[in-house]
DNA sequence: GCAATGAGCGTC
DNA sequence: ACGCTCATTGCT
């Protein structure tokens, strides 16, 4: 009839050039964790730019997506399906976020479209339609001399001036005032037109640092990245960064993957805190991310708190990255008094409203001096809801399987005469010997701390109680006699410093059943003791631990690094993390041993377990299980891969069980 | 023997 | 939430 091809209504014609969108689609299944070639239709060949967002049609579904890159032509023989549309322009997937989304994927064993959730922010139309800021003058170089008092302070400031790479593993002196150094290395970076991404634990620390980076690099160079912000205001925040409209971002966790333009420099602060570690699949860390993202960006990376972790002695150790820390002398006197106070040489006082609270006199003293010359004291009590776990009867360390040196446990169900039994593979022991001391004699870790703060707040009746925890976190007090109760991570700023701080709730930290207990220990007390004014000052600190056990004495001479090559040798010595890299695998029983069962690890892969997971879920099943992989750290990708290759299988056949695995988790119970 | 209908499945 | 395959049903 017309002769030639009839264009019909509706019809699509792809575009003229590179009519191939590579494009990875927002669906939930292992096995699809890769790119799809989609053509572009000729209407949207302008509006499909790389990076943007997309919907098109995906096994008969509409589902979102994104645009990695345009290309000529696919290897796909089947029939390409067209894009359905553009949701927006915006080009959000950048080159460097596509690269760094699939190597967190890859390094996590997890699917890059969960990594993208986590580091691009949903869409806020109306925020995205504003005009974009203007791009600020960089700010003026600050003021650096603080950081004099660190040996090789100065030469890595240097290395931010002159825009050379350079890696550092920084612990604060007692009482620094860490913001503001953190932000006059973010100021140089700024200074010299690179962009800057300061990781912080929580919304507390995302206050203060940005303040500091603000006095230093002017408003417009520093923005805050908060998940706790509403949509809109975080999307504009983003938005902000991605068109380099701001060089300074300060935030929390989410904010590792922030697109800065040109970056020169990633902090990590505190990196010991688990808020660091993202609940969300792929379950990623900042060190870690930042660490992939120095290496990549060719930007300085600085892991930095007044602690140090295991993970951040490895670093050291292994010549990746230089400390920074002060002289010994340098921390004598900046540092609080610290004492330590055991069951065996606690004295109760002799006052009796001091007796009245089970207080020992040293700690009643230091707390009653601090008041008297009107200063706030700190007591840092226990959170609640740790496991319960066995310690050795005699030198209280926490017992361990003999087998593979996981922590033991009273099991949770079932009659008292069962063994103590090993989280980790099952074992259970019915001969314990203290590998330290060889006692044969076990018990259980009792938490009785918050008892006593609240017994205290009554033996010092004149002086008010604050109190900072989980229902109500304050920021800082003033410069006057209180007493602070706070939980560990709640402790808030003291102006001038405190006076003392009773640390009372070692036995709850040291007695939980986890690889980590004695680290976050130190950690915890360090972060709270930092706060209290020097020794010259009168600054006092009262530890209610064994003055014999390591993180006591790492904190009463103040010594982190100390502590962590200890803590590195021992886990070396024990084949955990991060002297290897290991898995943790969830799932039910059944579906977990086939799982394993079609695991083809690498050469030095090794499974333990499996244990029940303990507690019951709503319907009373307990058949879920965990069972921990492990291989070096030479391996650890190709034991990232089985791991992913074995997901593959399961999303591929439909199994309709999921199997969680996370990759050097957190806890290892 | 063969069309009409429905269930299951891959996924561009 | 589509369009393909394959099995089942129903009719001649």
């Amino acid at each position: 009839m017309t002769g030639g091809r009839v264009v019909r209504k509706g019809e699509n014609r792809p575009a003229a050039t590179l009519p191939v969108a590579r494009v990875y689609v927002d669906v939930p299944l292992a096995h699809l964790d890769r790119p799809f070639d989609y053509l572009v239709p000729d209407t949207l060949d302008e509006a499909a730019v790389p990076g943007c967002r997309l919907r098109m049609r995906f096994a008969g579904k509409q589902v979102d997506g994104f645009l990695l890159e345009r290309v000529e032509a696919s290897g796909f023989s089947g029939r390409m399906e067209y894009i359905g549309k553009v949701v927006s322009s915006e080009p959000v997937l950048t080159p460097d976020l596509a690269a760094l989304a699939r190597t967190v994927a890859d390094r996590y064993s997890g699917m890059m479209i969960d990594v993208l959730r986590l580091a691009i922010p949903p869409r806020h139309a109306k925020v995205e339609a504003e005009p974009p800021a203007e791009q600020p003058a960089p700010p003026a170089p600050p003021d650096t001399a603080a950081w004099g008092r660190y040996p090789r302070g100065p030469a890595f400031v240097d290395a931010l001036r002159n825009g050379r790479q350079a890696h550092a593993v920084w612990q604060a002196l007692p009482g620094e005032d860490w913001p503001a150094r953190l932000a006059e290395l973010a100021a140089t970076a700024a200074a010299h037109a690179r962009g800057a991404v300061i990781v912080v634990p929580d919304y507390r620390d995302v206050a203060r640092v940005h303040a500091a980076c603000v006095e230093r690099a002017g408003a417009d160079n520093v923005v805050a990245l908060s998940a706790d912000a509403g949509p809109a205001k975080r999307y504009r925040a983003w938005l902000a960064v991605k068109r380099g409209a701001a060089r300074i971002v300060v935030g929390t966790r989410a904010s590792v993957f922030a697109p800065v333009h040109d970056p020169g420099l990633f902090v990590v602060w505190d990196d010991g805190d688990d808020l660091h570690a993202d609940p969300h699949a792929p379950y990623p860390h900042v060190r870690d991310v930042l660490i992939q993202r120095a290496h990549t960006s060719g930007a300085s990376l600085l892991v930095a708190g007044f602690a140090r972790t295991a993970e951040a002695q490895l670093l050291v150790e292994s010549g990746w990255a230089p400390e920074i820390v002060a002289a010994r002398d340098e921390v004598r006197k900046a540092a609080p008094r610290i004492t330590s106070l055991g069951e065996t040489d606690q004295q109760l006082a002799r006052d009796p409203a001091a007796r009245a609270a089970r207080i020992p006199s040293v700690a009643f003293e230091a707390a009653r001096d601090a008041l008297k010359a009107g200063r706030p004291v700190l007591v840092q009590v226990p959170r609640g809801g740790y496991v319960p776990a066995l310690a050795c009867q005699q030198c209280r360390g926490p017992a361990r399987c003999r087998r593979c040196a996981g922590p033991l446990g009273l099991p949770v169900s079932g009659t008292d005469a069962r063994p103590p039994t090993c989280r980790w593979c099952g074992v259970p022991d019915t001969a314990f010997r203290c590998g330290n001391c060889g006692s044969r004699r076990l018990r259980a870790i009792v938490v009785g701390a918050k008892r006593t703060a609240e017994e205290l707040g009554r033996a010092f009746a004149e002086v008010p109680v604050l109190g900072s925890g989980a229902k109500e976190v304050l920021r800082q007090v003033d410069e006057r006699a209180a007493l602070v109760v706070a939980t560990p991570g709640a402790e808030p700023v003291a102006v001038g410093g405190y006076g003392a701080a009773l640390l009372l709730d070692g036995w709850a930290l040291l007695g939980r059943a986890d690889l980590r207990a004695t680290e976050e220990t130190l950690r915890r007390w360090m972060t709270a003791a930092a706060l209290v004014r020097s020794g010259q000052d009168g600054g006092r600190v009262v530890v209610l631990a064994e003055s014999a056990l390591p993180p006591v004495q790492a904190l009463v001479r103040w010594d982190p690094v100390w502590h962590a090559g200890q803590e590195l040798a021992a886990r070396t010595e024990l084949g955990f993390p991060p002297a290897v890299r290991m898995a943790s695998v969830d799932g039910p029983a059944k579906a977990l041993a086939t799982f394993l069962d079609e695991l083809d690890l690498p050469p030095s892969g090794e499974v333990l377990g499996p244990v029940p997971l303990g507690e019951p879920d709503r319907d009373g099943n307990t058949e879920k299980e965990r069972a921990l992989v492990r291989a070096t750290r030479a391996q650890g990708r190709a034991l990232a891969a089985a791991l992913a290759t074995a997901q593959h299988a399961r999303t591929a056949r439909k199994e309709p069980e999921s199997i969680r695995v996370r990759l050097d988790p957190l806890e290892l119970i």
